[in-house]
DNA sequence: TTAAAAAAGCAACATTGTTGCAAATATATT
DNA sequence: AATATATTTGCAACAATGTTGCTTTTTTAA
């Protein structure tokens, strides 16, 4: 566990624990997106379930992973790569879910489009989610 | 109730019963989209949320409505205006959620823009979700 | 090293979603 | 219109997921 970690921590004024550093670890070496589930999973038996709830919602409000939408009832999460402020996410970027291998990344690399709205509307964030098959899967 | 919701579901091949009018009426009714949860109260006690269930999930497979992502964990839930085939939803507008009422929207003459995707990903379905102020609350 | 603050873990509970099966209802047929 | 068949509903029991209050443990700061 590399002591970036502790650095990331740090720098969003949360104190070190077992915990988040173990889950902020699963998802620097995970490439995709992570679900509560998943988080569950991968840390075994380690730590209470309320532990890890408690720790993602931590997490998205410091800034350090977001939430992606979903059609099924689960909420995905990822790293933030752009530096999200404290309760201020400002990514851009697309997400993509691989209909075979089901995982979900970010295309850092693919902002937003703009959207022409109706008369009426106004627009604060826009989200895009492609479905299709992935790099590995092709 | 009119003649028409009778009509919907003859046209699915979908025996008509008081929970599928009532249901399907409340999508008719309404504006936006709806969770489940949005008709299990709307419906009052009537029915089984048993039947709710598996009466959106049939409407689903039918092509009568289709989901729509989220951040939260709540699936919702909005009619199809372009006549979806069965098993084949083919709806390309986009969807808006107002940050102050909390509906959400299918902007029907919205169409989702093209995404250039980088080498390797290829796209069979594109959801695009915006945040904003809609018409009535501006 | 110790005191104060923060987080983890536990228990209990609330909500949401699923499955099998018997009773009720809808459809098709006579 | 009445009946047989097929479909749907409602119930019960369960599983999974998410929440809250409180005590113990760990972290941080002095």
């Amino acid at each position: 566990m590399s002591t970036d970690i502790k650095e990331i921590l740090k720098r969003s004024q949360l104190s070190v624990t077992a915990s988040r550093e173990k889950i902020l670890n699963l998802f620097l070496e995970e490439a995709g997106a992570l679900a509560h589930g998943d988080i569950e999973k991968k840390a075994g038996e380690k730590f209470d379930r309320v532990t890890v709830y408690r720790t993602l919602q931590t997490f998205v409000e410091k800034g350090i992973i977001h939430t992606i939408p979903t059609v099924d009832n689960s909420i995905r999460y990822a790293l933030c790569k752009d530096n999200c402020a404290e309760g201020h996410h400002h990514d851009h970027h697309i997400h993509f879910v691989c209909s075979h291998c089901k995982n979900t990344y970010c295309l850092d690399d693919i902002v937003t489009p703009e959207i022409k709205l109706p008369k009426g509307y106004s627009s604060s964030h826009i989200e895009v989610v492609v479905e299709g098959i992935c790099k590995s899967c092709n």
